[in-house]
DNA sequence: CACCAGATTAAACACTCGTTCAACCGGCCG
DNA sequence: CGGCCGGTTGAACGAGTGTTTAATCTGGTG
């Protein structure tokens, strides 16, 4: 409620229709997954199927629009928490919020489903591991890296793919109550094995890295971001 | 072909109409995921949909059979290759081998998916790593941890969920040909941060992880995968 | 040969899906 | 008042889905 940017919709009294339907989808596609039939999301939002098809053209210009509206929310949300820790910790902040849930949900069936708005999610979370991790070097808490933006993706991926896996396995059912107790179970068996992680490695001697070091030549100049499909060998 | 390990079954000249209709859906459903129809995959093994049913009961049934013959494999497979590393390499080197790749793909999707295969799947996963874990241990290359199982499961779910996140994203498409490319790179992009990682750690000083246990009294004993629901704190 | 059991097929059934269409209703403007 | 126009509805359509059913083909056995 009282959206702070909002721009250029929902400023009647109540919700314009177009945004409940919208909400609405956002919540359904989150619990049911995005094979949810528009029936069921339009009697969510008390209309008729034909109407969300009327106002949104289709049903993938319905997911458009949620995929749109989760990912500005989401850039809003970044810049209130910013130095507040990893991406992951930040989504579990708002799986927190009961107003937020919905949104976290569906990001993560977004993930679970692939396409644009998961790919912006990893990047925007890569983004904020690197900004992260760049503090964090700067105020001497954190090791340099031989490969900063590998290591920076590396640890987004873990991250933001592992509490994926872990939601898909243990919330199948994906009721929104159980949602926020879910990742707080999450946090928990995660943190102490990743803290110790952290500081302490998983490793006693440096041998398998100094091996595979002499093997490779040096790492950080190749293998960026741009347009390689395939490897030279076979 | 050449099943060493047949059971009770393709022990004819050529295979069995069942066996075929089973390896052709492991490879549709790899391929396009688990929305694929029966009539689909009639077609691919040189059927009718009704045949499909008559052999297998239901789509379940076959789906069944799939989970069934895939994680036979899988067990067979990890046999012959336990000392060689953690279940991700594992994945990797079996999706090199042409043959193996429509069931690899056949359990992305269905760690994707969620559900009974996925679950034990992490389960296998999870059990190698502590073997492989406490191996390293015992011959002193791995660091002891203040929670072995967890950090078992820790590795595990990172392992499993950034690759299986990873092919989500790049691997939309999910061509079998391009597939075992696909694996290299991940592999290529992966391994040095993980090395670094599990190596040198991340943090250079232990005050985050003191901090937390200080935080929390001690770990191993309670946390563990009974019921408990709720924490005591609000 | 007769007969039966299983493999296999083509068609039909019941259902859901996304989408389309004609109609209706309520304001707003001329 | 008349007319238009966007919001809204309910019914229909066509293309899918999984499943069922009756019929056909095939091979082995008494």
């Amino acid at each position: 409620m009282t959206s702070l940017g909002g721009a250029s919709e929902e400023r009647g009294g109540e919700l314009a229709t177009a945004s409940r339907i919208r909400d609405a989808a956002i919540a359904r596609f989150g619990r049911d997954g995005f094979r949810a039939g528009l029936r069921t999301i339009a009697a969510d939002a008390g209309v008729t199927a034909g109407l969300i098809v009327h106002h949104f053209g289709s049903k993938d210009g319905l997911r458009r629009a949620c995929d749109e509206r989760v990912l500005e929310f989401m850039r809003r949300e970044k810049k209130k928490a910013l130095t507040d820790g990893t991406g992951t910790m930040l989504l579990a902040q708002m799986a927190q919020v009961e107003q937020f849930a919905p949104m976290v949900l569906y990001l993560l069936r977004s993930m679970q489903a692939g396409g644009e708005l998961a790919a912006e999610l990893i990047e925007h979370m890569i983004s904020d591991a690197e900004a992260y991790l760049s503090a964090g070097e700067a105020a001497g808490v954190v090791r340099p890296s031989r490969d900063r933006a590998a290591r920076t993706r590396y640890l987004a991926y873990q991250a933001t793919g592992s509490m994926l896996l872990w939601f898909t396995l243990h919330g199948g059912d994906a009721e929104p109550e159980k949602f926020p107790a879910l990742f707080r179970r999450y946090m928990d068996e995660l943190t102490l094995p990743a803290l110790e992680l952290f500081t302490e490695g998983l490793l006693v001697d440096r041998s398998m890295l100094d091996e595979y070091l002499m093997y490779v030549p040096d790492p950080p100049s190749a293998a960026s971001n741009a347009a390689d499909q395939d490897g030279t060998a076979s």
